[in-house]
DNA sequence: ATCCGGAAGA
DNA sequence: TCTTCAGGAT
């Protein structure tokens, strides 16, 4: 059933009491007490272990960042080892998790930190925003789960679970709509936990009942992979990782791509700092 | 509004 | 084969 954009009246059916927030919270919490998930990045109160572990966790399965985590932190146990770090152990550390610049933003990240944060992990969403990489949900993320601040939280798990319960029937649910409702409800007295319970929860939900994202305004679908630049941006990486520095030729025949196109993409990475270029190599 | 990765489940 | 993922930058 599809809602009139035009409409402006609440869909929320019943107003947000006392005891609708409490009979709420005890239906997470207590889902949780059951059913939570145990991550590296919740056995840690080291700020810089969140930060490292909300920059993997973006558009990336939590039960597949487990494991490159750890080797992670193994690698690069403080801020000053990652700021430090070369581009080649740095992505090294990274492959396999996608989303390559990442590693590059909390690598910047890291280095901000210490020249201009005092080499403490910034508490303050409006700080932490400033940084490369942190938008409005790791901004507020951090101060979280590193400082347990009852900061507002919106991904895909915490609307997964609103839109379950409070818009049962509703169609294109924006977070505007779903915002008010998670400020409502935060379980102020150890928001790490309230947050926690309700990603498992949310990812519980999505297995068990179809589309429910689907029923978000955010929701997108992507564009197709295979034969993209970012699948041919992906080999340029493992090559130059396998083989060290790389010539143009080099890179046309081990990623099967047309010159010009290539040049293309070879360029972009070198602007976003993927790439050096000396003489005629590549290398990270 | 598009682009950015690549693994894993269905 | 198709879909999704603890989003962010341009």
């Amino acid at each position: 059933m599809k809602r009139d954009p035009a409409s402006t009246a609440p869909r929320t059916p019943h107003p947000l009491t006392k005891n609708r927030v409490a009979a709420f919270q005890r239906l997470v919490l207590e889902w949780y007490r059951r059913h939570s998930k145990h991550y590296p990045w919740r056995e840690t109160g080291d700020p810089y272990a969140i930060l490292v572990s909300e920059y993997m966790l973006q558009q990336t399965q939590a039960d597949r960042v487990a494991e490159k985590f750890r080797e992670f932190m193994t690698a690069f146990p403080a801020l000053a080892d990652l700021a430090g770090a070369d581009t080649v152990s740095l992505i090294a550390r990274w492959k396999g998790l996608g989303y390559n610049r990442r590693a590059l933003y909390l690598q910047r990240a890291a280095a901000e930190i210490i020249t201009s944060h005092g080499g403490k992990v910034p508490q303050d969403p409006e700080v932490l925003i400033t940084l490369p990489g942190i938008g409005r949900y790791t901004s507020r993320s951090i101060p979280v789960f590193a400082f347990n601040r009852p900061e507002v939280l919106i991904e895909t798990n915490i609307r997964t679970v609103y839109i379950h319960h409070f818009f049962q029937d509703g169609d294109s649910v924006s977070d505007a709509e779903i915002e008010p409702l998670v400020a409502r409800t935060i379980w102020t007295k150890d928001p790490h936990t309230w947050y926690s319970a309700l990603m498992d929860y949310g990812s519980h939900l999505k297995k068990t009942i179809k589309d429910i994202t689907a029923r978000s305004s955010a929701y997108k679908k992507q564009s197709p992979f295979k034969g993209s630049d970012r699948q041919i941006r992906g080999r340029i990486l493992a090559m130059i990782l396998d083989h060290g520095a790389c010539t143009f030729a080099d890179l046309t025949a081990g990623t099967g791509t047309d010159p010009e196109r290539l040049k293309r993409i070879i360029d972009g990475m070198e602007r976003e700092g993927f790439l050096t270029r000396t003489g005629k190599r590549y290398a990270l």
